[in-house]
DNA sequence: GTGAAAGCGCTAACAT
DNA sequence: ATGTTAGCGCTTTCAC
């Protein structure tokens, strides 16, 4: 494996001229220029990242921190980070967290350790005061989730806007028994579409839902069901759903199925993400669409931006209700 | 930013002592460890990896290469991945390569560079030659997808043994007009699922399928509802399907819900791989499960293996068929 | 236009 | 048990 000196020796420059050839430095005669990289060719040198890095005192890796990739909420964001950290020469070091503050701490001493340049949060379960601690040091922005206090950037939507227009809507096509499948309150977006689906009920002069309000612990199709289980054995059933991901609402569509109703006859559900498999359930799902892959790259953009010292704006995308079979 | 030299300095030792207090050498006295310790918190030191990985030539990362994220498929042998890599404290690079081989080739890029110690490779559009030449110098191990000829280590399972056991089981069913729908053969299991197929079917004497085998451009829900659609167009339907992805078997049931025939009464059909979301669709689907995590876990030690010189073995996990409502 | 040399932050061989 | 020092591979400043 060649390194730099060798190059230079066998081209009978400096390293200084090497390293001017590999960085497009104009600073060469063409002469040079063509020596050293047909030496570079012979070798088949590789300029090492590791010296370079140190050099620069950079990693060129965006550290991704998500709450659980195997949810295809999730997964479309990184395609969008991924896609536009390449185009800029950036790499990802992907983070599972599973919500496990010690996990966490593992992943966030990267940034510390120099291992990362930045951050692309999209778990909130962090310590608050810390993580503003180190947003003042590092490069850190949040996706989906944020903080609303803090001054850290984010790229989000209008979570509580769009909780309220789904479940509006469900009132309009005549339900007044709407239960709430929601996820952990710890997160921001569970908090904020709660309060949507209130605002709404409230608006139209609904009272005594409390019962029809059900917190899982996880975000999984067995949470759904299991939420769906439990929303179904109420004296009172509710006569349509707004699950908060697309995950529970498809859980709880597999539970409604199964109970022998029918949906949306019987009971109508609204799910929120509009992943792809939402089209592929029967029925296929009304749910809240948000632009997953333009939230990733929107944050990845961000981030870099940040990491190269420049001011950045927060984004609110838009969402779209997508009416499907399912109400 | 605090230095290793800054410590040593505050600490009154030397750099090298600081280091062995990092590296928990245990040639230093409690008092000296403790002394130093306390300078480390005192400064809110941190080490750098950049200087510690271009002293050790080494980066601690493990390229993980894609076709797509958005695969749980691939998701779950992710989560196998970096879980096994962060025990033993190494980070995954993930890359998505939607089987560009310009998008790889910059990625393999980053193993010449040394940002990676090894790579875990799960797609098979990589040029053969010049992977098996990359395999002499660097670390590499084949997951899911892996080469026959070649001596990479892989780890898999019996991709031709288990589409037998799916489609045997089908036509033990009753079934005689069974549909293939696969993926591109340029994966080879796409190739062995086939012969899998092609073993049972001639086993049995069943003849004159070639009609019935359909090849998708990629592994989506609309491939998989495009090939289900073609199949039903022709004039002989077939009566059940196997098909090589959950994802295109998802695809397939929901075209043939749409145009009205009933799964299994009309046509039966079996996936592949067992995704999570296979258990929530109407009908459940059967499928054969593949160990996904477990076969992360399985690249990542061995990767991690190879890197550190051991020998390795190549691992073909089990499989299962789990018959569900599909059939 | 090119070269010499310093230095990024760390580890480890060697010396004491 | 601890210190001195070389060096991992690169970029960049300063001379010429």
């Amino acid at each position: 494996m060649a390194n730099i000196q060798e190059v230079a020796r066998k081209a009978g420059v400096s390293v200084a001229t090497v390293s001017r050839v590999l960085n497009n430095n104009s600073n060469v005669t063409e002469k040079t220029r063509l020596k050293v990289k047909q030496v570079i060719n012979e070798l088949s040198y590789e300029p090492s990242r590791l010296g370079r890095n140190l050099r620069n005192s950079e990693s060129r890796l965006l550290l991704v921190l998500i709450p659980n990739i195997s949810n295809p909420f999730y997964s479309e964001i990184i395609n969008g980070i991924e896609e536009t950290a390449v185009k800029q020469d950036y790499n990802i070091l992907l983070c599972e967290t599973n919500s496990d503050s010690e996990r966490e701490s593992i992943y966030i001493n990267l940034i510390k350790n120099r291992m990362a340049d930045g951050i692309i949060l999209m778990d909130p379960t962090v310590n608050k005061k810390k993580l503003h601690e180190l947003s003042e040091t590092y490069s850190i922005v949040q996706c989906s989730e944020y903080d609303k206090e803090g001054n850290i950037p984010f790229v989000s939507i209008n979570n509580e806007l769009a909780a309220y227009h789904a479940v509006r809507y469900l009132i309009k096509i005549g339900n007044k028994k709407i239960a709430l499948i929601n996820s952990d309150e710890k997160f921001l977006y569970a908090r904020e579409r709660k309060r949507g689906y209130e605002k709404a009920l409230h608006e139209f002069g609904i009272t005594g839902y409390s019962d029809l309000i059900y917190h899982t612990d996880a975000v999984s199709f067995e949470d759904g069901q299991l939420a769906m289980r439990c929303l179904l054995d109420k004296k009172e059933k509710p006569t349509a759903v707004f699950a908060v991901s697309d995950i529970l609402a498809i859980g709880a569509l597999k539970e409604i199925n199964a109970s022998g109703l029918k949906v949306p006859s019987d009971i109508s559900i609204v799910g929120f993400d509009k992943i792809a498999f939402s089209n592929m359930t029967y029925p296929t799902l009304t749910t809240i669409s948000q632009p997953m892959y333009k939230m990733g790259c929107a944050s990845a953009n961000m981030l870099i931006n940040k990491i190269k010292g420049k001011q950045v704006e927060n984004i609110t995308f838009d969402h779209e209700l997508v009416i499907r079979e399912s109400t």
